[in-house]
DNA sequence: CTGTGATCATTA
DNA sequence: TAATGATCACAG
């Protein structure tokens, strides 16, 4: 069997040449892609959580590594795949970044991370049903996206409060309730790990990194509207 | 050692 | 059984 598909050899140019890329992975599985370059296919993703993420970054030319900025930083587009299962709602919430808890006074929404990240994202639905094997779990079409005007304020509210939370000391009391499509979570190499944040008296604390989420209700709605489920 | 790619797995 | 809190691998 030949592929009429194979890994980028240069980034996109521009967005409607990513976007064409995206498009020309859907049906393919994961295991046609990594064979297709090179990699081998875990029997399982436990040990190997970013694996296909980093496999669509390699077909779509995104500049790897861990910077802390956009996948295509040119084009101004964040890159994410999301598991879906056979009625195309997300299996999982949706990492978006890192919560700075410290330096946040005066910080407004339009310049935080969150905005940035999800001013435009390429969103790659992927088969992530835990029954089928990592190598046979098919991609979706991809769908480009920016939030509505809706969706930027409830996003917006959301993080909001979670960082007037965050700067008055009640970081210990923010769950992963706080918020209604953006949530804040735990991220980290494992529980012992931990980073600076203001405690309940305005003292230095020390407490677990966090990470902003999105809910799965949230991104479902943004397939949903682009793909008409 | 931190951030990005995320999914796992215990528990409510 | 869905969601929260925990965890895994790798790049830089």
């Amino acid at each position: 069997m030949n592929s009429s598909i194979s890994p980028a050899t240069a980034a996109p140019t521009t967005e409607a040449e990513l976007y064409t890329r995206a498009r020309a992975l859907a049906g393919y599985s994961l295991g046609q892609l990594a064979e297709q370059a090179g990699w081998v296919t875990p029997a399982h993703l436990r040990q190997a959580k970013g694996w296909a993420g980093q496999l669509l970054e390699l077909y779509l030319g995104a500049s790897a590594g861990s910077r802390q900025e956009q996948d295509f930083p040119h084009l101004g587009v964040e890159l994410k795949t999301i598991p879906i299962n056979a009625s195309g709602m997300p299996l999982e919430t949706t990492y978006v970044c890192i919560a700075p808890l410290l330096h946040l006074n005066g910080v407004q929404w339009e310049q935080s991370n969150v905005h940035n990240k999800l001013q435009r994202v390429l969103w790659i639905p992927l088969d992530g049903r835990r029954e089928v094997p990592p190598g046979d779990r098919v991609v979706g079409p991809a769908v480009l996206w920016s939030p509505t005007p809706e969706q930027n304020s409830a996003l917006q509210q959301d993080w909001e409060e979670i960082t007037e939370r965050i700067v008055l000391g009640q970081i210990e009391h923010i769950t992963a309730r706080t918020g209604t499509v953006l949530q804040l979570r735990p991220k980290a190499a494992d529980g012992t790990v931990l980073t600076d944040a203001i405690g309940p008296n305005g003292q230095m604390i020390q407490t677990r990194p966090r990470g902003y989420y999105l809910k799965k209700e949230f991104t479902f709605q943004v397939l949903a509207e682009a793909l008409e489920l």
